[in-house]
DNA sequence: GTTCGCGACGAACACTGTTCGTGGACGGAA
DNA sequence: TTCCGTCCACGAACAGTGTTCGTCGCGAAC
């Protein structure tokens, strides 16, 4: 007697990239620190044994993930306008590509993004700094603070968005939601202090937790190359 | 007859201070991630669920922890210079205290820091960026910006660190330890590129990784303070 | 001297990442 | 067609993880 109903179809549909995109639809879903190989492998209808013929440990799988979530950027043509616009909105599109599957962007600052897609993405960011008259050994380390504020600016940006989601949420929108909110825990922190031991936090209060989206963001951005162009 | 030979003589020494002490040193030796609260618990000789009276989660632990490494900054004085030189100098001894103990900078990633010595240094952060006349909303942000600077620049270089610790490890110096080392690894795949599908990367190989101590810190400061100064 | 509360902590729960071994399914060779 | 060999899906297990509960001993208050 065969020890169970051990009925296969159709079971053979595994691959590197089918796993790959189950985690990217698991992390959407549960975030990426919830998004555990037994989840993934629940995704695929599958034993958490199986994932690790296609990837080697849980950290090469993010990595992926987060590569795979690169894909969706397409990079600035002549029409968007000069080097630096091409620029900006070519990092705008890699914070929002990375923000809109939750904080997957834990996975570049856990490790340096080495993947086809983020090497395509960085390759067309030193060029568009080059082209933008950079010293080279300037350029190389630009390129390393630009990743450096798309990692954070998409984790921020998940996190902003995560809060409006809890919010929004009518399952929890009562008080309790309302004080646990990212801008407004920090600020009640910030409403609570000294005004003599921490003058400056508090006169500058409202504009701390303010803005939160795309305005923060834009601004970071402008201020970082017009710091490149002032190295000359 | 007691269940056992229950010898507790001096067992009496367990405070939050102790705790968040125990973790520090604990981080210090085996990195933020291996740093469990069973480990912290056994560097004070009890139990995980002891920790537990003083401490509401691993995630405020670590936040703690990554408070009382900033414990150790001292403010820049009137002898340091104006407010700018003040300013990178607060800022590179945020940097250096962070990265002493390991990765701890994580936890001001997984959260915004909100604990005293934060606050603290914060305070002074945005006193600085006023005294030099930047906007006040510009203030705010720039505040942010250089909280993301700090903690990138901190991971960046505990890893540069460990890195080189582990080169220099008699117990593993061979082959293998060099291929596995960081900037190797990320320049051995930068030379496998193909020159016609990554042109610019491969020109650039040399610099990319190169230089991965105080010079590259110090210059992004550079950059970011000059573009803050264009905002005008 | 008795009671009472605080807190240290053993045990357990529900997970986690990862490895091993089995065994069935499939490809090509005889 | 039969056989063999490779591949790989997957059950089971290992060694951990964060966190909670209940107990029980100790110090202090009454």
């Amino acid at each position: 007697m065969p020890p169970g109903p051990r009925t296969r179809p159709a079971k053979t549909a595994l691959s590197r990239e089918a796993v790959v995109a189950a985690a990217l639809r698991v992390v959407d879903e549960v975030g990426y620190e919830a998004a555990s190989m037994r989840r993934v492998a629940a995704e695929l209808e599958t034993g958490p044994a199986s994932l690790y013929v296609y990837v080697a440990d849980r950290r090469e799988l993010m990595e992926a993930v987060h590569d795979l979530a690169l894909a969706d950027v397409a990079l600035p043509t002549g029409a968007d306008g000069d080097w630096r616009a091409r620029l900006e909105l070519l990092i705008d599109r890699m914070v929002a590509a990375l923000a809109a599957h939750a904080d997957i962007a834990m996975a570049a600052i856990a490790g340096v993004p080495l993947g086809p897609h983020s090497l395509r993405v960085n390759e067309e960011v030193l060029r568009l700094l080059r082209v933008g008259g950079i010293d080279d050994a300037a350029c190389a380390w630009a390129a390393d603070l630009l990743g450096q504020y798309v990692a954070s600016s998409a984790l921020e940006q998940a996190a902003w968005r995560r809060e409006q989601r809890e919010i929004a949420d009518p399952g929890r929108a009562t008080t309790e939601a309302m004080g646990a909110a990212f801008a407004g825990r920090i600020d009640a922190v910030y409403a609570a202090l000294d005004p003599a031991e921490f003058p400056t936090i508090v006169a500058l209060r409202p504009l701390l937790t303010g803005g939160g989206g795309d305005a923060r963001a834009s601004w970071k951005l402008r201020v970082i190359v017009d710091g490149l162009l002032a190295q000359g």
